[in-house]
DNA sequence: CGCTTCCCGATTGTATACGAAACATGTCCA
DNA sequence: TGGACATGTTTCGTATACAATCGGGAAGCG
């Protein structure tokens, strides 16, 4: 089928995709068949590529049973959030005082391709952008062990996202980016901590984190969790 | 051989452990067969465990070339501890709020068991512990995702000492981790927070981390790095 | 009619086999 | 004598084959 030229990473990087633009819900199976098929590799190769996913807590590996999108719990979220509140203002800071025209300039063209993706009705793909807007930012700040850290809770964060959203209309048109990159530009180090601060609470507050299980489809699911 | 209920787990965990305790080298290959046939399992396993390693980045995986222990460099050693800076004081406030009389005790037999270690010469085993101390005040948090970046950390941080450690007699007897408990105990948020930010000020401070390359065993091992 | 039990199918876990890439060595030529 | 090329050997990357395990469904029983 596809070219063979494909490693485990990219198998990888492919359903990570996929997840972040909600095209895998939580809870969907991953058949290593399957997706060997899709992908036109074998097992072996996939599931490398699932055991990366795994690690970064992306899906949920049962023994004998197969690989699942994770379903983060309400704990879970709350603790991704917990974590992302401790990293990235912080990062955000850094970024202001190492930020240049190249970088600002990136980060405008970031911003300009999910106002685009979101135009189009590609809903999947704005939200997908959005969250790497932050990964950027962990980039310019130069600090590459946090940013990977951060890549990750902002994946994590997509899976919550798509469990736990409530005003799904309100879709991000906060413009929080955009000040944040204004920010930046001025190299104003506690301005770009203080947005960035908000921004995660804002996102943080607009979710429905209460006790109810990840809307469970169906009664066995429930019962078999 | 070893008994065969093993997975590619048991294998990462002891090779994990092998690292902490400074009885693999920084540099070292790992042979898969050779791996293997330590443990008695196939290299399918061991290739799994080691790529679970690489994700921590304890061990680096060169393609076409094999598995080696990490040796981080200057640069990642600064900022795996720019990241625990961020994490553990914090991580240490929530641990004081929380910890109960069985966690305080927890926590002195740890460090009984680190103090035994040391008295009896096994300073690999005494470094093992004095890290995973830190692991146990982020479980005491209740704050498992932290947790599990704060446990990679210090994973790292064990390489990191095994490359640019300087003061090798002064080892550990520094006495913080008593201070800390004693504020954990007392429930004094603040202290456990100033605390646990000036000894991991100290543990940095004690490095030699000059822009020295990582101790080039060898002539070739420089140029072809 | 509902519950339990057992067996079979499907899917994963592990081992092995084969092809490919990189390093080392030895030879040939300038 | 020194360097460059060719070849051999080791080790990794991927595919395939076999074995173990779990879930689901049908049959049997209360």
């Amino acid at each position: 089928m596809a070219r063979q030229v494909t490693g485990s990473d990219e198998v990888a990087a492919k359903l990570a995709v996929a997840i972040h633009e909600h095209r895998l819900a939580p809870g969907t199976k991953l058949n290593e068949d399957e997706v060997g098929d899709i992908f036109g590799v074998s097992r072996t190769v996939v599931r490398a590529g699932l055991q990366q996913l795994a690690h970064q807590h992306l899906v949920e590996l049962k023994r004998n049973r197969g690989a699942f999108v994770a379903k983060p719990s309400v704990r879970e979220a709350r603790e991704v959030f917990e974590a992302r509140s401790l990293l990235e203002p912080t990062t955000a800071r850094s970024a202001a005082k190492r930020a240049g025209k190249a970088e600002i300039a990136s980060l405008r063209a970031h911003v300009a391709a999910e106002h685009e993706a979101l135009a189009a009705g590609d809903d999947g793909r704005a939200l997908h952008l959005s969250g790497t807007f932050h990964n950027e930012i962990a980039r310019i700040a130069k600090q590459e062990t946090i940013a990977e850290f951060i890549a990750q809770l902002v994946s994590r964060s997509s899976l919550i996202i798509a469990l736990y959203w409530e005003r799904r209309a309100a879709i991000c048109e906060s413009h929080a980016h955009d000040a944040l990159i204004r920010a930046l530009e001025s190299g104003d180090a506690d301005e770009a901590e203080a947005l960035m601060k908000s921004h995660l609470l804002d996102l943080y507050t607009s979710l429905d984190l209460r006790d109810a299980p990840p809307q469970p489809k169906s009664l066995k699911e429930a019962l078999n969790g």
